[in-house]
DNA sequence: TGTACATCAGTGAACGCGCGTTCACTGATGTAC
DNA sequence: TGTACATCAGTGAACGCGCGTTCACTGATGTAC
């Protein structure tokens, strides 16, 4: 990369860099291009070399946070041996829990409310699609390897349900699931979503405090009533 | 009520009205005083005759936000007789999810990221304890009846949750319940929580469109596995 | 190795905007005698 | 029933603020010969 682009790449980060942590600091609505230029001992025009607007830059915030949630996910999911299909479910879990709790703006950028007056353009779409798609591949493989026996899971599908599951399979294509697992899957994902939402946006704290116990519980009860062995 | 209180009270009322529909059409940062008083008709100044400040307007719109939530919740469960334990659970958990579809800004409000440079003061904590409480009470009313045996909840509850709980439980007094129904609620609270909120922040859409019929089964699971008959 | 030119980063002034909040005021509504 | 006064709702002008974005520009960095 020659060296002007490395420059400029270099600025593109920094101005992320600032407008996270003004994020961090002020709340997801307090990313100004004006702030950020200020915080860099630059004018606000200048960045208009580096975004074409504030939206595209709130844009490239949203995509690198579901890349990062993806990627710290990814990780951990693969520092567990494939065979260990229990394991690699409670480590893609305990990574989403950790992301959220150690960015707790970022995490609201892209699971809390919108922000006012901007809409996530489709750009972001493949980006928020890896960590769910990422889910789906620990449950396929834990199919694949006949460790997920869909006799096991103790789940009335609802009809509706399973005409929905199926269509979202035919759509997304790779590996097809049996509905009783996708099913299970999707619950799976919400109940950490919802504990996880609850922690971070501060409504678990009146109840237990810490959540990690709260979070083990349900991890266990998760694995367990999957079928999976550890 | 005099006259005079009952004109002042119905323009608190408009007030709070113009506030909702405006953060409905274009979000909750979106609350401005001059925006309300211009579809009102009146200047802005004259908005501070009924709130001390735009945040004390916020705060009103958040405590109502809690106290319709709970509104809506209490009346589903009131509409269900006092034996049938299961289907009281079904009612409350199935008018927190039609609450949040049918409000979603108000939604937003209360369980969405904060609204920049406003943090929640005391004075809404009542209203927002108002809803957990009630499923509390469900709960207890189920044990009390018998309803409830803890040894058919299938729940491992860790240690440091144990003590979160009944920790929890002498704070706010009422009738205590043992450790793995009280921590089987939370999980069945996050779960819930978890999958409304996906669906009324449109995660859920490009997986399954419509959330009832995940909804449902999710709340078959629940009552099933708390051991409640119906 | 030096020169002419093109590219690009950043400046500074300006635009129009909407915001929360204050203040002194007018005029209507209610109250006491 | 009428009059004098107090209370209260709402106005209009003004404050200081920060915002996104545009535009013509300067000066530094890189490139071609």
């Amino acid at each position: 990369m020659p060296r002007r682009e490395r420059v400029r790449q270099a600025t593109v980060e920094e101005i992320k860099a600032v407008a996270r942590a003004q994020m961090a600091a002020e709340g997801t609505a307090a990313v100004t291009l004006r702030a950020i230029a200020r915080e860099m001992g630059m004018t606000a025009p200048a960045l208009y070399r580096y975004f074409g607007s504030r939206d595209d830059l709130v844009t490239a915030l949203v995509t690198d946070a579901y890349n990062a949630l993806a990627d710290a996910m990814e990780a951990a999911v693969e520092a567990v041996p494939p065979g260990r299909h229990g394991d690699r479910v409670r480590a893609a879990f305990g990574a989403f829990r950790a992301w959220g709790l150690g960015q707790p703006t970022e995490f609201a950028l892209i699971f809390g409310s919108p922000i006012p007056g901007y809409v996530a353009p489709e750009a972001t779409r493949p980006a928020g699609l890896r960590y769910t798609d990422l889910l789906g591949r620990l449950l396929a493989d834990a199919h694949a390897d006949g460790a997920l026996d869909p006799a096991r899971i103790d789940l009335r599908v609802p009809p509706a349900l399973a005409r929905q599951v199926e269509a979202f399979q035919r759509r997304r294509g790779g590996p097809a699931l049996p509905a009783p697992v996708l099913a299970f899957g999707l619950g799976a994902w919400a109940r950490v979503h919802g504990l996880v939402t609850l922690e971070v946006f501060g409504h678990l704290a009146p109840a237990v405090g810490d959540g990690t116990a709260l979070f083990e519980q349900e991890l266990e009860v998760i694995v367990r009533q999957s079928g999976l062995p550890d």
